[in-house]
DNA sequence: GGTAACTGGGTTTTT
DNA sequence: CCCAGTTACC
C-alpha cells in the first residue's frame, strides 16, 4: 500500500526509535494520520479508514508496535479478517524478518485468520469440549441447502400447491436469524415477505434441520461463531480462551454480523488492547447478517474508544474523488470526505447508450481504446452489481476475440463432480456424514433417493464400524444396481481403512478416494476425462495438507474460484480483461474501472428498492465500485432495458438513470451519448408484408 | 414402486 | 441456466 513520506509529523524521538528497530520498515513512509493510529496507546481504538487509504499498511505497522514497542508476544496478537486472501496477505507483512535459518519460531508468528477459520482452528483443538465427534465435518451453504432439501418435505414445504420457499431461501432465511439474532417471524416478514404464510412449517424445518446435523457430526459457517461464542460466553472456558491474546486487531469492522460482533466484544470485555478497522460506507454484506450498526456502536459500547480518520487516499485520481464524495453515504459522527495525493486525473465519464445491447458494444471500444493507448486488459476491469449484467458482455467481447476472465458467479466447488469428490472425502474422514452417501449412492445409475436411503439403513453408518461390512450392505440392492455400487463402496471401504490405520500420507488418502469415484463418473458424465483432470489436482492440492480433514475445512472455507486456480498461475504472461462483481473486487483496484447499467431496478438492484435499508446498501455497493478506480473511470447507462417489463407487447421500457447520480454527482462526470443514434428507416410500407406478398406470388397464390 | 427424461418458469450479492 | 412438476419407462 503506498503511503507518503511525512517526517514533519514523526517526532524526533520517535523516528530514531523506529531507525533503530524492526520496526523502521512499516513506520517509515506513514503520515500523521496512519502513525498516530499505529502507535496509539492505551484504550480500544477505531480507525475509520476510507477505500484507498492505506488501511492494511497501518493495521500492519499497529501489529509491528504492539510487538515491538508494547512488548506482546506475536503469539498474543490476534488479526481477525473476512477473506482469506486479507488474512495471508497482513500476516505475511507483519512477520519480523527471518531467522538465519529461514524459520520463524511459533512464538514469533502472528496468530490470525478469517472469523471462521480461527473458529475452526480452536473447536478442532477441542473438539471434545464442545461436545463434537473429533472428525466432524464442515459443511458450505449449498451443503446446507442439500439438507434442508433433504427435510423440506416432512415439515410441509413440497407439494403444496402454493409457491413455497426453495431450499436455498430456507437456508437464507435460517442463516439470516442465526447471524442477526434475529427472530424467524420478524426475519420472514421483513424480508421474505412471500413466505409469511410457511412460517410455522419453516420453524419446523429449522428444527429438524438443527437436529440433523447433531446427529451426523456436521458443523456449518454459524455454527463454527456460535460455538466460538458460546465458548467466550462460559465463565470457565471464556477465561481462558480471553487469556491467550492481550491484542485483537480486526480488519473491515463494518462487515462483522451479530455474533462476530459479540465474539470481539467478549474478546476484549474491556476494550484494552483492542484496534477495529473499517469504513461503514462500504458495507456491504447485510445479506449475509452484516450490519454497519455494529461499527457504529462501538463508541457507545466502549466510552474510551479513539476514532482515528484516514482520509488521504492513495489510490484515485482527484476527480474520481470528487465523485466518491459526492455519492458517499456520510454517517453522523462517522463523516469522512477522501483528499487525492496522487494528483489530478480525468473526470469519470457518463456514456449513455440506446440500449443494452449499445452498452455492451461501446465498453468494448472503451477497452480497446485503452488497450491501445497501452493500458493493458489485466489492468482494467468490469464490475456489475449481478453476474448476469455481463451476459450481454460476454458475447460481445467473445466475438470481438477480447480475452477475459470472470469472478464472483459460479464456484469450482459447485461443480458437480467436485462435490462428488468431496462428499466422498467427506463420508471416508467422517462416516456419519449422511449427507455425503446420500450424494456418492445416488451418483451410481438407476438409484434415486429411496433406494439410496435403503442402502443407507443397511450400512448402519451412524455406529463405527468396521468398514469391510459396508460392501455386504449393497447386495440387499435390486440386480439392476448393484454391480457399480457395490464396487464403489468397497473401494471407498478401502480408501477408510487407509485413513483410519493413520500411517499413510494425505496424497496417498485422496488418490485411493480418486480411485473410488473413477469409475461412477465415467458413467454418469460425458466429459469425464476433463472432469477427472480436475479432481487429480484437486487431490494433489489436498495432498498438501497435514490431514484430509484440515484440507476439507480449507476448501469449504476458502473455496478456490476456478480448476486453474488450484494450479496456481499457469499463464502469467497472459492479459485478461477482469469481470467482476462489486461484491467480488472489494479491496482491490484497477487504474481503469467500466461500471455498466447503472439505472434503478439494475443499480440499485430492484431486489431492494423496497426497503430504505436496501437502497442504503446499494448506495454503498456504489461507492465500494467507484472507488476501485486507480485514473479513469467510465461510467455506463443504459436507456432501454429488456427487463423492464411494462405492457406485454411493450418488452422495452425506459430506464431511468441510477439515483445515485444525483445532480451533484452528475456535475463531477463528463456525460456523453454512445455513438451516433441509429437513422430510423421509416419505410413507406411495410416492408415483410411486401416481401410475403412477392414470395406468394411465386407459387401463383396472392 | 421407483428412476430418468422432458418441459416450462424464475434468476443478487458470499465467508 | 437451475429447479420443480409431469410423464414415460423399468
Amino acid at each position: 500500500m503506498p503511503a507518503a513520506r511525512d517526517q514533519s509529523a514523526m517526532s524526533e524521538g520517535l523516528a530514531r526509535f523506529a531507525a533503530m528497530t524492526a520496526l523502521a520498515g512499516v513506520l517509515d513512509g506513514l503520515n500523521t494520520d496512519q502513525l498516530s493510529a499505529a502507535t496509539h496507546q492505551g484504550g480500544p481504538l477505531l480507525i475509520l479508514a476510507g477505500a484507498g487509504t492505506g488501511k492494511t499498511g497501518t493495521l500492519v505497522a499497529r501489529a509491528a508496535w504492539l510487538r515491538d514497542q508494547e512488548g506482546i508476544k506475536p503469539s498474543r496478537i490476534l488479526l481477525l479478517t473476512f477473506t482469506r486472501r486479507a488474512a495471508d496477505d497482513m500476516l505475511a507483512r507483519a512477520q519480523p524478518p527471518r531467522g538465519q535459518d529461514g524459520s520463524t519460531r511459533a512464538a514469533e508468528r502472528l496468530v490470525g485468520g478469517t472469523f471462521h477459520a480461527v473458529a475452526h482452528r480452536i473447536i478442532r483443538a477441542h473438539a471434545e469440549s464442545f461436545a463434537l465427534p473429533p472428525e466432524f465435518s464442515v459443511i458450505d451453504t449449498a451443503d446446507v441447502a442439500d439438507i434442508m432439501d433433504t427435510l423440506r418435505e416432512e415439515h410441509g414445504l413440497i407439494g403444496t400447491g402454493r409457491r413455497a420457499p426453495r431450499a436455498a431461501t430456507c437456508a437464507d432465511i435460517y442463516t439470516r436469524c442465526v447471524s442477526t439474532g434475529a427472530r424467524l417471524p420478524d426475519v420472514v416478514t421483513a424480508g421474505y415477505p412471500w413466505c409469511v404464510p410457511f412460517t410455522e412449517q419453516l420453524a419446523g424445518l429449522f428444527t429438524g434441520f438443527v437436529t440433523f446435523k447433531r446427529q451426523h457430526g456436521l458443523v456449518d459457517f454459524d455454527d463454527l461463531l456460535l460455538l466460538w461464542r458460546a465458548a467466550l460466553a462460559d465463565p470457565a472456558a471464556g477465561a481462558a480462551l480471553r487469556a491467550l491474546f492481550d491484542a485483537v486487531l480486526v480488519d473491515e469492522y463494518q462487515d462483522v454480523n451479530a455474533v462476530q460482533a459479540d465474539i470481539v466484544r467478549l474478546l476484549r470485555p474491556h476494550g484494552d488492547g483492542l484496534t477495529c478497522v473499517g469504513d461503514d460506507a462500504q458495507a456491504i454484506y447485510a445479506f449475509r447478517g452484516a450490519d454497519p450498526e455494529h461499527l457504529r456502536a462501538l463508541s457507545a459500547a466502549y466510552a474510551d474508544l479513539a476514532v482515528i480518520r484516514l482520509s488521504r487516499n492513495y489510490r484515485s485520481r482527484h476527480e474520481v474523488l470528487l465523485l466518491a464524495n459526492e455519492i458517499r453515504p456520510q454517517s453522523s459522527g462517522l463523516e469522512l470526505m477522501l483528499s487525492a495525493e496522487r494528483g489530478q486525473g480525468q473526470r469519470p465519464m457518463l456514456i449513455r447508450c440506446h440500449d443494452e445491447g449499445a452498452q455492451a458494444r461501446e465498453i468494448c471500444v472503451r477497452v480497446l481504446a485503452e488497450y491501445e493507448a497501452g493500458v493493458r486488459f489485466q489492468d482494467q476491469a468490469v464490475l456489475v452489481r449481478t453476474s448476469h449484467h455481463s451476459d450481454l458482455l460476454e458475447v460481445e467481447l467473445t466475438a470481438r476475440g477480447i480475452p477475459y476472465v470472470k469472478y464472483g458467479g459460479l464456484r469450482f466447488t459447485e461443480a458437480a463432480h467436485v462435490k462428488d469428490f468431496l462428499a466422498a472425502a467427506r463420508l471416508v474422514a467422517n462416516p456419519a456424514d449422511h449427507l455425503a452417501w446420500f450424494r456418492l449412492i445416488r451418483l451410481h445409475e438407476g438409484i434415486g433417493p429411496v433406494l439410496a436411503q435403503r442402502v443407507i439403513d443397511a450400512l448402519r453408518i451412524t455406529q463405527p464400524g468396521p468398514f469391510e461390512r459396508w460392501p455386504e450392505a449393497a447386495l440387499t440392492l435390486p440386480q439392476r444396481a448393484r454391480p457399480g455400487l457395490a464396487a464403489t463402496i468397497g473401494r471407498l471401504a478401502a480408501a477408510a481403512a487407509l485413513a483410519s490405520s493413520g500411517s499413510t500420507s494425505t496424497a496417498d488418502r485422496a488418490t485411493a478416494i480418486l480411485d473410488a469415484l473413477r469409475d461412477p463418473l465415467q458413467a454418469r458424465y460425458a466429459d469425464a476425462g476433463v472432469r477427472m483432470a480436475d479432481l487429480e489436482r484437486l487431490a494433489d492440492a489436498a495432498a498438501a495438507s497435514p490431514s484430509l480433514h484440515d484440507a476439507l475445512v480449507e476448501l469449504a472455507l476458502d473455496p478456490p474460484v476456478s480448476a486453474s486456480d488450484l494450479a496456481g498461475r499457469p499463464r502469467l504472461d497472459d492479459d485478461f480483461l477482469v469481470l467482476s462483481t462489486v461484491h467480488s473486487a472489494k479491496g482491490l483496484e484497477w487504474p481503469v474501472i467500466h461500471l455498466p447499467q447503472l439505472a434503478d431496478g439494475a443499480v440499485p438492484s430492484d431486489m431492494a428498492l423496497s426497503t430504505p435499508a436496501g437502497l442504503e446498501e446499494e448506495q454503498r455497493l456504489f461507492y465500494v465500485a467507484v472507488t476501485r478506480a486507480r485514473d479513469r473511470l467510465y461510467l455506463y447507462a443504459p436507456l432501454r432495458m429488456h427487463h423492464h417489463r411494462m405492457a406485454s407487447d411493450d418488452r422495452h421500457g425506459y430506464a431511468q438513470l441510477t439515483r445515485f447520480l444525483t445532480a451533484g454527482a452528475l456535475a463531477q462526470c463528463e456525460v456523453t451519448q454512445a455513438g451516433p443514434p441509429r437513422p430510423a428507416l421509416t419505410p413507406s410500407a411495410p416492408l415483410a408484408a411486401a416481401v410475403d406478398r412477392a414470395l406468394h406470388s411465386l407459387w401463383g397464390t396472392a
